[in-house]
DNA sequence: ACCGGCGATGGAAACGATCTCAGGCAGACA
DNA sequence: TGTCTGCCTGAGATCGTTTCCATCGCCGGT
């Protein structure tokens, strides 16, 4: 019964058959000794051409791959990078995922990827877990980078680390690459004021994360500049849920108290607030300037296109891979700041007089 | 000067001087045996509770922690899994990607994540690799499922696979999670003959991509049973530029052979086609219908808020790491079929008349 | 002709775990 | 009290590499 099916191809024979090839095997097949192989194989060191030769015919004929693994376990590395990540399903962090991706796999790296779903416990268990891979590496976007465990677990690695857009003040010698959230964030607070608006509101993501952090102040230093105009933060998670019931409660408010500009401190955070204007029949810019964050190539095809303070997550990826990458080649840990700007559009325009809709046909 | 500085915490001094610690110290400081402490790391056998509490204190005491790297070379199994996607920077894939990670994770697998930038030989590329690192399963979301040299790549991989949302035909005993996409691009087919439309246009993905096959065949089926109606299908990359030339291209042709009805193939190509609209200044759903397919939370933030066939793609990755668990757990390479439906919205009207715009303000 | 040096090769010890196998010791039963 | 059974424990082989070290042959120098 074995072995009796149809065998399509000739070539694939001697291939399917052995399920593994070992270099012993194909020590013994060469007549040569197995640390020969090795040295031919992972090019080390002399080796006659002769040599080189022989083993080589040897290993094509079976189809031998070297077992990274026990390579790892010898070498003390294991060409491996783990990335831990809030949610990869949010866009930027895709973005990032991908660029650092492409660099790491340039460099011969392969990429391990948990997501910590916004939990600081679970970002210290990827940490450990990673470790405990032996990950020679980390890339870290983490959920709270003021965790004190994070930072014992972090210590513990002893792996290089980059922190992507998160603050690294805690963790002594570890880079980050960051943005520069207070230029964009600054010049589109000014953008808005130079239209005439005294009444802003930024409905912000959590405390624990530092464009959070960033945009709250680069807000309040320009506010301290333009004593004419008043701003409101409101924090709280990067969610749809969060941006809409803090947009409705804003336009419950009395009328003269309603912001008549906006700022949304991220995409999933403008799609709540999206949401709750047009549950008010809210017009965007003719009742309400709009700003968001996260630069989607979305942004533009919204009616009207939409301001964005925004960045280049894919570059923010390779760079951060790149430091990485210094680190593991016995470089120092080197920080970076990645630009922010501003892109203003007609989302944003002068108020027309305190806000006097919020009964229109909405539900 | 070596060790002067200042030690914060005291617990952290043991840990921190040591690199790494193996299972042989923590024998020699117990006085037992390597393989008793292996016994009760690893919670095997029989091992008596004074032996447990001794070698568990020492544990402690070291901060101990197992090398995955070398268990897996010994137990043959990695539990890792590879996760081969286009691009993670696709909305969809990285919900899916997600979904997948968070199951495997659940179950003690961790997943390696790699990018083929929609390029087949990239596919290939990364099955290799992962097999050298020998993977315990893959999940592959390739580019074209009909590339024989992958076929060749996956037979010689020997592990279980899964494949997400394509065609599992040429991999025998290969699983695989579909959609059915039918169902859902029939079923929006159908919905805008009855409004009236006979002009239907399906910008489409590659057809190496099932959904795009899928899609296209489902729009050609209806449109035998309605004879009354005509369609076209234009494919091309997942990708705005070939929805924008390409809707460019439609509404440049003889008025009578505008569509009135178009669907795009992903959102990638919805935003091309609404930059072409809108550079043409064609109004939804007076000018034209449209209907998407991949179902962001965006849709519903367009005005009007656009149609969609829609699918859940958190769901399908966790289908897809179900079924790859099943295998790895000695089950049958059992494959699913998920739903696909059909939302509509306003962004679908019947057709006023035969298009009479494209001289409009745009470019 | 002898010896030092060098390049290429083979043998064997790691890397850090798992797991089989054999032996020791205690309790039970006759 | 002797033997058998059965649970624990320890020793050692093993997974597939890399790499150190010793060896061997060859060449040039004197």
């Amino acid at each position: 019964m074995r072995g009796g099916g149809a065998v399509r191809s000739g070539e694939a024979l001697a291939v399917s058959q052995a399920s593994r090839v070992s270099m012993q095997e194909v020590a013994d097949r060469a007549g040569v000794a197995l640390s020969s192989v090795s040295r031919v194989v992972s090019g080390h060191r002399d080796v006659s051409p002769v040599m080189r030769e022989r083993v080589l015919r040897v290993v094509a004929d079976l189809g031998y791959e070297p077992d990274i693994l026990a390579r790892s376990l010898r070498r003390g590395q294991t060409m491996t990078v783990g990335f831990v990540v809030g949610n990869i399903a949010n866009p930027l962090l895709a973005e990032i995922a991908l660029g650092a991706e492409t660099r790491l796999r340039e460099a011969g790296y392969a990429m391990l990827l948990a997501n910590s779903m916004d939990d600081p416990a679970l970002d210290s268990a990827h940490i450990r877990l990673f470790r405990q891979r032996r990950v020679d590496g980390l890339l870290l976007s983490l959920t709270d980078d003021r965790d004190p465990d994070l930072a014992a677990e972090l210590a513990r690695a002893n792996v290089p680390a980059v922190l992507v857009d998160r603050d690294a003040a805690r963790y002594p010698g570890v880079a980050a690459v960051l943005y520069d959230h207070a230029s964009g964030g600054e010049r589109a607070t000014e953008a808005l004021i130079e239209l005439g608006h005294t009444h802003l509101a930024l409905i912000n993501g959590p405390p624990a994360s530092r464009p959070a952090r960033e945009r709250a102040s680069a807000l309040r230093r320009v506010l301290r500049r333009h004593p004419e105009a008043a701003g409101l933060v409101r924090s709280g998670a990067f969610s749809a849920q969060h941006g809409e019931s803090t947009m409705a409660s804003l336009l419950a408010q009395d009328n003269e108290a309603v912001p008549t500009a906006v700022i949304a401190g991220s995409n999933q955070i403008l799609v709540g607030v999206l949401r709750a204007l047009r549950r008010a029949n809210v017009i965007i810019p003719k009742d309400l300037s709009v700003v968001t964050c996260d630069d989607q190539p979305l942004s533009e095809l919204f009616d009207p296109p939409l301001a964005t303070i925004s960045r280049q997550p894919h570059e923010l990826g390779e760079v951060s891979a790149e430091l990485l990458l210094e680190q593991l080649n016995g470089g120092p840990a080197r920080s970076v700041v990645l630009p922010t700007s501003f892109r203003p559009t007609e989302s944003c325009a002068p108020p027309r007089q305190p806000a006097r809709r919020r009964r229109g046909g909405g539900g």
